[in-house]
DNA sequence: TAATAATTTGCGAATGAATCGCAAATTGAG
DNA sequence: CTCAATTTGCGATTCATTCGCAAATTATTA
């Protein structure tokens, strides 16, 4: 969708590449990339058009406003639930046989269509549990 | 909580009870109470005093700003999974058990434990779907 | 019921993330 | 290299939420 690749373009994509799937907020890319030369606005524009292509998505804790980004390859999230940590922010790509089963199970008996790319089961993954 | 029941937590305790489970943005609760006597700061205050106290949650779409709060009476919601649908915004509440197997073999497995009382799941409710 | 102390209210100001408008700079095609 | 289209950065704006504080309300005690 964008038609010129400026200098501020590639330093988001490269710094987004280099941390899929964590959840960043705008300031947090902002501030890496200061010295690149990169404005908030054209942060917020750039994560916009990456949102609108697919390629981002926008997340945030229930019931807050803090908002974060984060880098999908979305190839490998076709059909799978997203889990987040609380701790870390970590996303994990679940595609478990239960998940399926839980979702068919939903659409057939509660009449209730997951929308797996809206979805994200929030709790704590094993890493941190061990903190 | 509230040492004084003032007629502005009245009517808002009111409102709510009338609307359990849904979403209510913070300004609809204040047009809807705009009759009474009721700022948007009270508005604010009484909400989140009552979230400390546990009968009023908040929550939003995933990735959005907007804020909704959502009253319960919270004795039926102690293990369940809650199902938000996209379209009406009404809560689902659900217990069964492939949401329970789905949970426990998330902690076992993928050694993921969720936490229920942040995860919602997002999709179009059976009453919406045949529209 | 009147007096009093504590709490809560409403207002207006302050905050902070995100968006907008626009002139200036950058990009890439020819 | 030239030029039109696109993107940038800045500053102003919006909008939900929070804050500070004087004034009003509440409940208690006499």
């Amino acid at each position: 969708m964008p038609k010129y690749m400026t200098k501020q373009r590639k330093a988001l994509l490269n710094y987004l590449s280099m941390h899929a799937d964590e959840r960043l907020s705008a300031k947090q890319i902002e501030d890496a990339l200061k010295s690149e030369g990169i404005s908030i606005s054209a942060v917020y524009r750039n994560l916009s058009e990456l949102e609108r292509e697919g390629k981002v998505r926008r997340v945030n804790n229930s019931g807050s406003r803090e908002v974060f980004y984060q880098y999908t390859d979305g190839a490998h999230c076709k059909d799978c639930l997203h889990l987040s940590c609380e701790k870390c922010g970590k996303t994990y790509h679940m595609n478990s046989a239960v998940a399926q089963t839980l979702i068919e199970n939903l659409a057939q008996s509660d009449e209730f269509t997951i929308d797996k790319a809206n979805t994200v089961l929030y709790g704590v993954c094993g890493d941190c549990r061990k903190k």
